[in-house]
DNA sequence: TCTATCATGTAACCAGTTACATGATTTT
DNA sequence: AAAATCATGTAACTGGTTACATGATAGA
């Protein structure tokens, strides 16, 4: 199958929100912003533009009344066409079946952590758990508060799996710093003594 | 502290090589693609000479000399500057620190998932759970091949680490599927109502 | 009434990717 | 000797972000 023609994920969003009805990208822009996704998808103000034109060129919206009212500007009301449907049905598809190589910054500072020292290592670790957990509270009290409103669960399985992602980045922060520390064979030792080694 | 004046991340690899000693461009990519950096950041021939073009205006480095040798295309040598070090380490301490809000695409695919009927979603998750495996044992295959090399398993924490991300997905979506598919009160009823409701 | 904020869109700029160019070496 | 691959870099294009513009409403 050929790449998709619009890759950018807010235009998942736009699809699926234009998917219940029409809608201009201002409005779009309000929708996402109440329904917390900018937390799930990075969009700010100009890229919503770019992407429903991206959209409109991959024939996937459709530009549907352009009228004035009042004396606010111009506002073009966009509607989903078949082909955006089936791009957001199969997209959507895709994105759960299959696991995407991503390049979390954790991956690139862990891939270098070596230029550190091994103390500093440490130390920085301890502080990142802190925040780990900080972070995970935050989510916690989000979801809580919003289960609260009556929301069903179903909306915030998003949410569920960022303290998943928490929960094992800090359980694997725990475990390396038992492996830097490790009195026994830890890695401390060596691990410095190389660091000096290229650092004349 | 002023944001930083290049943020793509390959360019705290070019540092940290620099860090090492003085380089030209295509050089470096052949290091990185040799020490596999590759799978941790993304990169590709381009981007080499964006960022370091990019490293060279902020002041981290510097073109040392701009020779040819033989016949070959002028090569100029970068290296790193005082500043550079600097940048280095205050970054890499800020990406070990504090843990960046990020945006997985399965974390946007999760948000939309209602837009599914839960019988496909379940049935995607539970591929999703293979595919998963297959990688987890991928990278277990690495680990072990390149231990086997006599490489410090410091080098490969990053890997340990995507290790225990595939793992933390894998339980997230048992548990999913198990929310959705309960036959006391899972989420699969309410769900396809929803659904069947806004789709006229 | 002046100022802020909302509403809406466009344009300019910057970052990142893909494609192109060209000589050197190795392979067939 | 032709073809492929390596070595090195630049240029063109596309995607995304930031900044600008402008009328409308609400608050001080």
């Amino acid at each position: 199958m050929p790449p998709r023609r619009v890759r950018n994920l807010l235009a998942l969003a736009v699809l699926s929100y234009l998917s219940r009805q029409p809608m201009h990208p201002y409005e779009l822009g309000r929708t996402l912003r109440k329904n917390a996704d900018e937390r799930s998808i990075k969009f700010n103000h100009g890229s919503l533009y770019m992407v429903v034109g991206q959209l409109e060129t991959a024939g996937f919206v459709v530009a549907q009344e352009s009228g004035r009212e009042g004396r606010r500007p111009e506002r073009t009301v966009y509607a989903i066409t078949d082909a955006g449907r089936a791009e957001l049905h199969d997209w959507l598809r895709e994105l759960v079946e299959v696991p995407q190589h991503e390049y979390p910054s954790f991956v690139a500072a862990l891939s270098l952590i070596g230029a550190l020292g091994p103390d500093e290592a440490v130390a920085l670790l301890r502080r990142r758990l802190e925040r780990l957990s900080e972070q995970r509270a935050e989510i916690r009290e989000l979801i809580d508060r919003t289960l609260a409103e009556g929301v069903h669960p179903l909306f915030l399985v998003e949410e569920d799996y960022r303290i998943a992602l928490l929960d094992a980045d800090a359980a694997f922060v725990r475990d390396l710093i038992g492996r830097i520390t490790d009195p026994q064979n830890g890695w401390a030792p060596l691990w410095a003594e190389l660091l000096a080694k290229e650092t004349p």
